[in-house]
RNA sequence: CGGGGCGUAGCGCAGCCUGGUAGCGCAUCUGCUUUGGGAGCAGAGGGUCGCAGGUUCGAAUCCUGCCGCCCCGACCA
């Protein structure tokens, strides 16, 4: 992509509304686009990025056997009634209704939906394990929105849904997404620690909360510093043994760590030796719980087992905010001069720097190397624009692409071009034939 | 919902107390000079002063009501 062709509007300035860096850093990096408290445009950066969190969740989904729909955003208030969390939700629940009086909403979640679906489809226990989700925006009437898209009334939401014969069955489910959500927050460079959580309007008693760390969360917790010490990045098995996977439940679980509802600071000093007793702030970016048949009942979700019976389906929910993600992710990786990406979310992957546009042969130079980047599958945001070196720099830096090639008249010279690693600061001077080579060696290519 | 604060050009702000023809910086546009970490000079464009009502000869400024936004607290992906 070339800079001068796209819409990437910077801002010089800090806007006085965004106190907390990611806020500042979306606005300023014009990712996005306040239209009313906790509501937001997603501009062409920012847009980018969530996609790329959206397809990493969805691959993880996939792979764990959890299959994709999409159910609407508006739902009849019907359902809701049936399930007796028309009143219970309150004010949270946006209520519209149609030109015919037709109480509707704007769903802050699908548990009633996709149990009606379930209950009439779905009349044999032959037809499961079933896991459905879909990645849908939600509205939810905070009272207090803020932090830009880490507390916003509308976002978009990951939402799974497990549907088994038995509790046996549903809780296989349960750590299937459990694992799945180890993976998923991994691939994007983060770890964020399962917690037990409190079940709240959802409702059931087995759930876990996954918390990455940042001084700006909203989460007190407290946990055992040997999470610092597993290796976060290998959970390769096979979502069918039963066994293996309850293997890494079981690891993840049984080191001490809750959040400040779930905390006991008695076990906590029985359990963890007083060196290893961390507290922090953490921000919650996925929630799963297991629930059994609180939906199935009132809804009709049952089928016959092999015994001849009927029986109410095992349920479980798996919640992951995928736009809140995009403002813990820049939370968790920042310095002063911007955003950080990890490299399998950043909106592109590298940053091609023209420090003289206008001279022929650094033009050149860029054109070249632009076409090969781009040839060797990566994602260039190309830098054409005929502003100066230093708001080049900046920006760049800004913006936080994990690599950038800056390519001058004073290189040129040498026959070489810049590589600079955002994170690191190194930087490395590469012959510009060697350019693209050079980089897809350290990057994989996107999907 | 309780407490605090803000609303004036795209962004950041001054002006308001003490009413008198709306200003600064950045950004934008034109020209020239510049060009390896947010350039310089010269010129230019851009405003329902959040909205409504009131007081007044006259309101960004005073009064009343409303709306929006941010921050702190109780709730949540």
């Amino acid at each position: 992509m070339r800079l001068s062709r796209y819409f990437l509007p910077v801002l010089r300035e800090d806007p006085k509304e965004a106190e907390i860096v990611s806020h500042r850093l979306m606005l300023r990096t014009g990712m996005i686009r306040q239209e009313a408290a906790g509501i937001y445009s997603w501009l062409p950066l920012g847009f980018r990025v969530l996609k790329r969190i959206e397809n990493i969740v969805r691959r993880e989904q996939d792979r764990a056997g959890a299959i994709e729909m999409l159910m609407p955003t508006i739902q009849p208030a019907e359902l809701w009634k049936r399930s007796g969390r028309y009143d219970d939700y309150g004010k949270e629940m946006l209520r519209i209704s149609d030109r015919k009086e037709h109480e509707l909403l704007y769903g802050p979640t699908n548990e009633e939906m996709i149990t009606d679906i379930i209950a009439r489809s779905v009349q044999s226990y032959k037809q499961l394990p079933l896991n459905l989700y879909h990645i849908q925006w939600k509205f939810r009437d905070e009272i207090r929105p803020r932090f830009g898209v880490m507390r916003g009334r509308e976002f978009l939401m990951k939402d799974a849904y497990s549907f088994d014969l038995t509790r046996e069955d549903g809780e296989h489910a349960y750590n299937k997404m459990f694992v799945a959500y180890l993976r998923t927050y991994a691939a994007m460079g983060l770890k964020a620690i399962p917690m037990r959580a409190e079940t709240g309007p959802i409702g059931g008693n087995l759930s876990h909360e996954f918390l990455i760390l940042a001084d700006t969360g909203e989460s007190q917790v407290y946990f055992d510093a040997a999470f610092h010490e597993k290796d976060w990045t290998t959970f390769e098995l096979d979502y069918d043994d039963r066994e293996a996977v309850a293997k890494v439940v079981e690891e993840f679980t049984s080191m001490y760590a809750a959040t400040e509802e779930m905390h006991d600071p008695e076990r906590f000093e029985k359990e963890v030796p007083e060196e290893r007793r961390i507290s922090g702030r953490g921000i919650e970016v996925g929630h799963i719980f297991f629930f059994g048949d609180k939906y199935s009942r009132p809804l009709g979700a049952k089928v016959l087992g092999p015994d001849g019976e009927e029986h109410y389906l095992q349920s479980g929910s798996y919640g992951i905010g995928v736009s809140r993600l995009v403002g813990a992710i820049i939370e968790a990786s920042h310095d002063d001069a911007g955003i950080v990406w990890p490299e399998p979310v950043a909106p592109f992957q590298v940053g091609l720097i023209n420090l003289r546009s206008g001279d022929e042969a650094t033009e050149a130079a860029c054109e070249k190397i632009y076409a090969e980047l781009e040839n060797a599958g990566l994602e260039v945001l190309y830098d054409d624009t005929s502003e100066r070196a230093g708001e080049k720099f900046t920006r760049m830096d800004l913006i936080g692409l994990p690599w950038q090639v800056i390519v001058g008249p004073r290189g040129l010279k040498e026959g070489v071009a810049e590589i600079k690693r955002r994170a690191s600061g190194e930087r490395e001077n590469v012959p510009l034939e060697n350019v693209a080579d050079w980089l897809r060696e350290r990057l994989n290519p996107t999907g």
